[in-house]
DNA sequence: TAGGCCATCTGGTCCT
DNA sequence: AGGACCAGATGGCCTA
């Protein structure tokens, strides 16, 4: 499985690994000179904005030949008078029928611009459609999509770099990293109902469950990068509040084994901390009830499409699953990608073999 | 009401 | 010249 794999994906995860570590690596560079050059605009352009205008208008008129000769002779004579001679491109006198192919140039380049950003949206959607944690009720921004992609990429070049799988805690260490605290828990989440896809594998053998032995203890997955510096934190509680709503048992227990808290001075702690990004409701949904609905029927997806993969445990003890299975198409909402062609299925193998 | 996210418009710049 | 790309501005929608 192991050679398949690194036949079929290792060069384009390669390729694709090393164009993000040298993105990753002009990041901060990138972002220290934003810091310092917020605006583009200089000083000459807020003292004289109709220097660029003009010029603009110069440009979208251009191909404006009766007027030109007219604003030659408007502009000729520059010496004779005491105001000081203008520089730059003279400026046109903007007769009706300029005004009017202006307005139909800007109006063009609006619907390009438009046709553009769905393009470029489109894509986004194609990207959130193979990183892990796809929804489609509950997209992830644009950002959080584009740094999950990229942890995403790294993560899977750091496995085919080391040949061999990485514990959960670290494989959700690399995904989360820098992510925002709703994106976060939802891969996370995610994870975890992977790994407890894993353990029940290992549970229908006959194997009785046990859980904080397990290679993926899924209670073990203390990813540094946001939950020590979320607000929702419940120190003692073993739980994650999220937005002030303590989930159940599908996004809780991210803790050690026992339900104790982390320990805030242990150096794996020390690690990033994701920024302290406000909660998007648009991870969630707006009500109580939508929210148990939605990350039920996500565990609904997992749990019920895929024959001899059902959980024990689930949110809501699996109640959610009952009431929505039927309804509720295989893997159309959140879902991790092993459901997919290889190599995605080859990847996630890494954590079912 | 503030803040986050998004779509759209707009003008500037660069490239072909 | 025209298109692509970019970034700022603006307003709408949603949620806490």
């Amino acid at each position: 499985m192991l050679s398949r794999l690194f036949s079929e994906v290792l060069p384009d995860v390669q390729r694709l690994a090393a164009d993000w570590v040298d993105d990753n690596e002009n990041e901060d560079c990138k972002d220290k000179d934003e810091e310092h050059e917020p605006c583009h605009l200089g000083e000459d352009d807020l003292d004289e904005p109709q220097e660029g205008s003009s010029r603009a208008e110069s440009e979208m008129a251009g191909d404006d030949d009766e007027d030109d000769d007219a604003e030659e002779e408007e502009c000729g004579d520059e010496n004779s008078g005491d105001k000081p001679k203008k520089r730059g491109p003279k400026k046109r006198k903007m007769t009706a029928a300029r005004v009017e192919r202006s307005k139909m140039r800007r109006i063009k380049a609006n619907a390009r611009e438009r046709t553009r950003m769905h393009d470029l949206n489109s894509a986004l959607d194609n990207l959130r459609k193979v990183v892990p944690c796809y929804s489609k009720t509950q997209k992830l921004s644009k950002i959080e999509t584009l740094r999950l992609a990229k942890n995403y990429i790294l993560a899977l070049g750091e496995i085919l770099r080391n040949g061999k799988r990485p514990d959960v805690v670290t494989y959700v260490q690399m995904l989360c990293k820098g992510l925002s605290q709703p994106t976060t828990n939802l891969v996370a989440g995610c994870l975890q109902l992977n790994t407890r896809n894993f353990l029940t594998e290992q549970c229908s053998d006959g194997a009785r469950l046990h859980m904080p032995s397990s290679p993926f203890s899924v209670h073990a997955y203390s990813y540094r990068c946001s939950r020590l510096s979320s607000p929702h934190y419940q120190p003692g509680t073993g739980a994650l509040n999220l937005r002030g709503h303590s989930y159940g048992s599908g996004y809780e227990a991210v803790y050690p084994p026992g339900g104790t808290s982390p320990d805030y001075s242990s150096p794996d702690y020390e690690g990033q901390h994701s920024p302290p990004i406000c909660l998007s409701g648009r991870h969630q949904d707006s009500t109580e009830t939508d929210r148990n609905y939605h990350y039920s029927m996500h565990y609904t997806g997992l749990t019920t499409s895929r024959p001899g993969h059902s959980l024990p445990f689930g949110p809501s003890g699996g109640r959610g699953a009952a009431a929505h299975s039927e309804n509720i198409p295989p893997f159309h909402d959140v879902h991790l990608h092993h459901d997919r062609a290889p190599p995605y299925e080859d990847l996630n193998a890494f954590f079912h073999n």
